[in-house]
DNA sequence: TTGAAAGCGCTACCAG
DNA sequence: CTGGTAGCGCTTTCAA
């Protein structure tokens, strides 16, 4: 039951796994770190007796006699499903690629700069940011940085993302498709997301000639958010016979409003939601919702973080840009009275 | 695009800082480590040094060298928002007591064992663990281990938490104190904590002699389970006047079912979540709720590391459990038909 | 009080 | 391919 104690008090270190192993500590260290130079069966042995031994590698000694510290620091503001889902994906492809990840949170307390700073002292090799969406991040410059979901103008920052113009033209095309035509857009306030898909949405509705049936209410990105504002849009006099919200949180809490107020979805009015969380998925909600796959947009924030590293910037475009897709469910059907779509399995619709 | 040099190419080390000073580097790190041994005025001189350079210990070097290396490991496993709000404190306790947070979170391809694995590589010197709530977690013995929220026998590992018995007593006191009797319990699904709070729930209603009124619905812990739960309950024959349900989440889930069937809270029923969060005091949900402070959560738990860590350890108990309180708000009234609450500002009820 | 010196565990560079 | 040999930046004895 309790914890074995490991190998008479001292931990393994390289130099015992070289004794063992009858080589030098170089040999060993170069075995370890997957570095050419060592022989096949030198190699095996090495890594045998390692495995037996138990041994793992000290990051802070390596960290401080390498340059790199082979740490990629992630910072997140928001603890939303989605950033979780990404972290999921960030950690499996570090993994792969040998590094670790640290994270970093930003409360309400601590500041960008406090964060970024007790991230310094970890001395990473680079920086994913998954939010907040500042238009400079603060340890641009230092390290290759990539944001993730976001855009920024800074040049020395690489950014891995979906379109939101892409996922917009989904959303829209897909309720034009059965029939829409009042469909309105719950955005997400004042950040810069935020502004990059309400321009989305205007353009898409703009392209499809329904320029006047255009309207964009104010949201937000939170499930209090998205209450405020559904409760604004009942407010109005003739209301719209679908909403594209911000994300899935908002598009869920405007869902609960509609229903508490004795509006059915998608009977009454279709709700499109964004980012194609668990959420969405969730039977109660069963949200049609824009998405992309976060393993996806993580494998691609890593793999341009290592190209940076490597200094293999193979003509490196500042920005990945992904389309999004759209899964459909249960929360949007054609407009007018009908029933409700069966509950059948989620269908997805790629550009 | 590439690396630019920070600082004129080299770091400033501790060197730079004694060199500048005038004094030994043996000198500044006394200084810098807040140690004994060295006059005001040599003090002063130095950390004014060190501030104008703009010197930040290396926590590497600093790790490697010492025996501790000033870091504390937090485990989450689910980043749901109440995490989030301990998370704020841990970073503010932690950095008061001069240590580092190093985050890890657990995903769904991510082990517990491979979590700790990469923490371990940090040299922690203590680890929090938000979850999972494992019976034996498995850096027990290793480090000073306190799990927050939870309880478990390891006699190696603290524990900091509110009361289970408490909180329920709380709740069925204040329903039964407007009128209710019929109350149901919606359970967060086969869990530690889930029982503790059942076992609360039973005990608190027998003790007012409500036993043949007790009635437990499996339910879980995200607002998918909620739904279900929810959905269990309507299938009764005969509702319940209220519910206690096991988090603000599967609470708030359920309510959104009950306002799609036309049940309104609380003047058909009453619902009392668990946890206060900000979802609890969203107006839509207006929730009243069982909840602990986290900051408090979060500053009794670095206390116990610290005191842990230092040998201070003056008749430590190994469980720390404190009162929660009940924050009451709109979806709690008295049974029987009767208008909505005023939306005034919420109330809280201490033991 | 202060300074010199010995590592912590590892990487990286060197000549064999 | 291999085995010495410097350090990385810091803490920590031990004398002075």
């Amino acid at each position: 039951m309790v914890q074995p104690e490991r190998n008479s008090g001292r931990r393994v270190t390289l130099d015992d796994v070289a004794a063992r192993a009858g080589v030098s500590r170089a040999m060993a260290s170069i075995v370890m770190r997957e570095a050419p130079g060592a022989s096949e069966t030198t190699r095996a042995r090495v890594l045998s007796v390692a495995k037996d031994l138990g041994y793992r590698p000290d990051i802070r000694a390596r960290a401080l006699a390498s340059t790199q510290s082979r740490l990629i620091g992630v910072l997140f503001g928001a603890a939303r499903r989605y950033h979780f889902e990404l972290l999921e994906g960030l950690y499996a492809a570090a993994e792969k690629h040998g590094y670790n990840l640290v994270l970093s949170a930003l409360t309400g307390d601590r500041s960008e700069r406090r964060a970024i700073e007790a991230l310094q002292d970890f001395r990473l090799d680079a920086l994913v940011m998954l939010g907040p969406a500042t238009d400079h991040p603060l340890m641009s410059g230092q390290v290759p940085v990539v944001v993730v979901g976001w855009h920024t103008e800074d040049p020395d920052v690489d950014s891995v993302r979906h379109s939101d113009a892409v996922g917009m033209d989904l959303a829209v095309d897909h309720l034009v498709g059965i029939g829409h035509r009042d469909i309105w857009h719950l955005d997400g306030g004042k950040q810069l997301v935020a502004d990059a898909r309400t321009a989305g949405y205007e353009e898409a509705m703009a392209r499809r000639g329904l320029g006047a049936h255009t309207r964009v209410i104010t949201g937000g990105e939170d499930q209090l958010d998205g209450q405020l504002a559904a409760n604004r849009i009942l407010e109005h006099d003739r209301l719209p016979t679908a909403v594209i919200a911000y994300n899935d949180d908002t598009a869920a809490a405007a869902m609960s409003v509609f229903a508490q107020q004795g509006i059915r979805v998608p009977e009454h009015i279709s709700v499109i939601g964004w980012d194609d969380s668990a959420l969405a998925a969730t039977p109660a909600f069963n949200l049609t919702s824009v998405g992309q796959r976060p393993p996806e947009l993580a494998e691609r924030t890593i793999e341009r973080l290592i190209a940076r590293l490597d200094g293999s910037s193979v003509a490196l475009e500042r920005e990945v840009i992904l389309d999004p897709h759209l899964t459909l469910r249960g929360s949007t059907a054609a407009p007018g009275p009908r029933s409700v779509a069966a509950g059948g399995s989620d269908t997805t619709v790629d550009r």
